[in-house]
DNA sequence: ATCGATTCCGTTACCGGTAACAATATTATT
DNA sequence: AATAATATTGTTACCGGTAACGGAATCGAT
């Protein structure tokens, strides 16, 4: 039993394959009564158009692939899950690939993206490889950066800026009073963002007469701290009594752990997290966090791709949508 | 600068479109020179080759979508992260579909994905509407369905029995002596799988003389408890003295709420959850919980699709991979 | 009634690959 | 050397739609 075609409806309507085409596309040119009669037949004899064929034909396709460096975390799914319903509803299918914040992966992922002739491309970030970068420039499409921003963006850039926000959390916890405050990430060689988060951070240290802070690196899985990470700053010579960490999961872990510990928050040790988390909220004490706005920028990065698909202008290529300390009870 | 298509590349070598296609997809004959000839040139010209075209072509597509209810959960990313690195593996390309829990948006995304004639189909869930159903047993390609399993599964099904793992929470909870268990979730009326465990769970208290358990539909966004939903459990006139929570973020919520309002857990209320997420280790006390194989349900899946869509016989089209009772702090 | 503008529909050609079969080159066999 | 068997390449047709253009039918205005 083959697929029902186009030309089977046209066939039964009595009309040609192309008429038929434009009634199901609502196509100016078609009558109204045409329109019912070939879309009524359509939906009887289930007819299922052929996405490849039309987008052989169109040399257009609906597909919108988003290219995110992790999926353990909480955070791109936000940004995944507002882009999705945006794109869906604007026709678009979303075509989701995961880098594991590999370079190499991101370029390997392009390159087998480009295949198929995408409407357009959410990617994260605003580093690339020069190959990456090349490949984008002339890429056919719209390219729409997320997450970070850049004076410099490939067409468009939405997100925020990370060494700002990394040196307003530096200020907080020096006005704070905490004599010396370390850096704790996961995956910090690989994560340009965290990495810029501790520059702000680091430099505001600096001019304020610091030592550079003490950087851990996690070694254990995404957003669960090992104990061994957490005697690294307990124990640490320099007597740590601040931690800021690069994402929200790995401070709860934190936060958890000294409760379990007998180790007082913020008594002995405070700590600070970014991206507020929902949980984050909750803990006791709750966790100083910078929230950032990712279901926004999921959204945003859709709105701007959809736009400019459509081929409207853009007025700006650069969406900041800023991020905000939140001072709570860990530090 | 048009595309650099086939032919162009089939006539820099001096050969025909078809014998480029040959060289460039390693079949069995086209020689070894020719191959590497192909290959070369294809890449130096930066040949992208079109899938479309070759979908049409060869009427088959390397498209394996993937179905979930929800992106908010955990739970969803540990099943698409390890499904989508097999598929990719194997030369599939993922397609996220979301139907935020609703029967009616899962029909419209099967109907607009039958248009991409996809290898095969990942599913979350064993029951549709009929018309989905319908739908799934006459498409063309395999279906997996994941996370349950049933005795009918329309091809395979790959997860475990939530009736069960329900029941067994119930037995264990009983068996420590609390007196008045409540059974509290989120989107009941629409998260089947969590409604079965209620049943399990519920059929083992009434099998024991309890009443039916009080059931909590919590309101909130997805993963936080309100301070509402607690009240309406700790308030309650029957005197509750433990609470089964329809997953670990709730069971989490719960418990960092008790901490702060400073109701005792276990002793005042036990709480146990469902899913064993990474934090609910962390607590203090640690999370009683069911420990749920969603990894390899993410994996099992995509292997299943993979040696379904090669044509090998299925063995086992019922899958089940179990669960475990993880006895902890909070109950 | 005539003419231009509009509306609607059909014809033709193609998108860029691949299947199926035919043809040719190469190698092995007697 | 002749022939069969095998390896390699080419030819043709087609996948199922859509763009572009042209023609016929309808309509209002002069």
């Amino acid at each position: 039993m083959a697929r029902v075609t186009l030309q089977d409806v046209a066939n039964a309507a009595g009309v040609s394959k192309m008429t038929a085409s434009r009634a199901l596309r609502a196509h100016s040119d078609a009558s109204d009564s045409t329109k019912e009669r070939v879309t009524k037949l359509a939906e009887e004899m289930g007819y299922i158009p052929n996405q490849m064929a039309s987008m052989l034909s169109s040399k257009s396709s609906p597909i919108i692939p988003m290219i995110v460096p992790s999926l353990s975390n909480i955070v791109f799914l936000d940004i995944v899950e507002n882009a999705q319903a945006l794109l869906h509803e604007a026709g678009y299918q979303m075509m989701l690939m995961n880098t594991n914040y590999s370079a190499e992966k991101e370029e390997q992922a392009i390159t087998s993206l480009l295949a198929w002739s995408p409407a357009a491309l959410l990617i994260t970030g605003v580093e690339h490889t020069d190959q990456t970068r090349l490949l984008l420039n002339k890429a056919p499409f719209p390219v729409i950066e997320m997450m970070d921003i850049t004076d410099n963006p490939i067409d468009v850039s939405v997100g925020f800026n990370h060494y700002e926000a990394g040196a307003t959390m530096g200020c907080y916890l020096l006005e704070k009073g905490y004599q010396n405050i370390a850096y704790c990430g996961y995956q910090l060689e690989k994560d340009r963002r965290a990495h810029k988060r501790y520059e702000g951070f680091r430099d505001v240290l600096v001019a304020q007469g610091r030592d550079e802070p003490v950087v851990v690196n996690s070694n254990s899985d995404y957003g669960v701290l090992s104990e061994q990470d957490l005697k690294a700053i307990t124990q640490h010579e320099s007597r740590i009594d601040c931690v800021y960490f690069s994402n929200d999961d790995l401070a709860v872990s934190a936060l958890l752990m000294c409760q379990r510990l007998g180790i007082s928050v913020p008594e002995t040790l405070a700590i600070a997290g970014f991206n507020d988390i929902a949980i984050g909220r909750q803990t006791t004490p709750s966790l100083t966090t910078t929230q950032t706005p990712r279901g926004k920028i999921g959204t945003k990065a859709a709105e701007s791709a959809i736009s400019a698909v459509r081929g409207e202008v853009i007025a700006d290529n650069v969406i900041d949508l800023g991020s905000q300390l939140l001072p709570r009870e860990s530090a």
